[in-house]
DNA sequence: TGACAATCATTGTCTAGGCAAGTATATTCG
DNA sequence: CGAATATACTTGCCTAGACAATGATTGTCA
């Protein structure tokens, strides 16, 4: 199913593997009863719970990602990070000029490759990454309140078919060659 | 856990009447299985999608829900939009002079209370207003595409009671008297 | 080797949102 | 009535992210 209509046939491949069944329509459109619209909001209230937590390391809500991932070491560049965070190179840079000024972390220019800038954890930045999975932990445990894990469950399968099914639909062609 | 001990009394009322589960552990947490993270991943997504559906109207994410809460007729002044909107009132002013310099509103300061500034549609506005349903339907439709009508019934119950509970946390007390 | 392309980081400009201070107008209450 | 309070914007300053242009370096290939 999903189907992400890659193909260049004429033949409509959706209406064959995969009937789109009409849940909204435009004339009977209500945002309470939409999905998209109570994940975002679900969204925005996690993401303000974890900020509220936050406060006391100095990290922002924008900022404990690439903390985060630069302690877990899956990245050591700015621009591996920015790729990794699907963040804009720029808004790196200046988000780096923040983490770096609250002394959170370091760039050191690399002399193998004089045009990277490798970062660095100070150990006040190591201290904030360390609490950060607790914290996410701690906030996602709460709004799960009266799920059982079978629930939880199939609540995640659910948004990995949403998700995979997303993101066929965002890069529709792209990489036919090679 | 959490529990956050909103209430004055000693008793915990989170153990009582729903004992947490630990869906998520600190030592073993991974985004890839996080509700959040994946929420968070569809949320942009579908942003994504919507916006890019949205460009010919001249219209921005950021922009569409004020114009289709005016379009719906849920409120006409600014205050009152910022309020359903939940967003600053200083924003609301910015994204108003966006909105009229793209001419797709009007401010109108009020004769009877001179600090508010009513809010009307032009004849564009109301136009790439008109639109707004149909294109959150078809996105929101093709990520589902591969639901039964049941599960998508499920999901959306799942979220409701996601919904319920991460409001509550946001919302200790408050409210006491009155 | 030398021109060209690719990559990395930075900077400027724009939209966007939060917070705080300020102005203008209404309302309330002594 | 008049002072205090509340409400409705508005503006300035900050973080934040997208896009585009730039400079510095590295890699590629004729």
């Amino acid at each position: 199913m999903v189907s992400h209509s890659t193909s260049t046939s004429l033949i409509d491949v959706d209406a064959i593997t995969c009937p789109m069944i009409e849940f909204y329509q435009a004339d009977s459109y209500t945002p309470d009863d939409s999905v998209g619209y109570m994940m975002r909001r679900i969204v925005t209230l996690v993401a303000q719970g974890v900020a509220r937590e936050l406060e006391p390391t100095g990290l922002t809500n924008a900022q404990w990602v690439p903390l985060f991932k630069l302690h877990m070491g899956c990245c050591s560049t700015a621009a591996e990070l920015a790729r990794q965070c699907e963040l804009d190179a720029g808004s790196m840079t200046r988000l780096l000029d923040r983490l770096e000024a609250k002394q959170l972390c370091r760039r050191v220019r690399s002399s193998d490759d004089r045009r990277v800038v490798n970062l660095e954890l100070t150990d006040a930045g190591r201290a904030a990454a360390q609490q950060i999975p607790a914290i996410l932990c701690r906030i996602q445990n709460a709004v799960l309140a009266g799920f059982s894990v079978e629930e939880w469950q199939v609540l995640k399968g659910y948004l990995h078919r949403i998700l995979d099914t997303a993101q066929t639909l965002q890069t529709p062609v792209e990489k036919n060659d090679q």
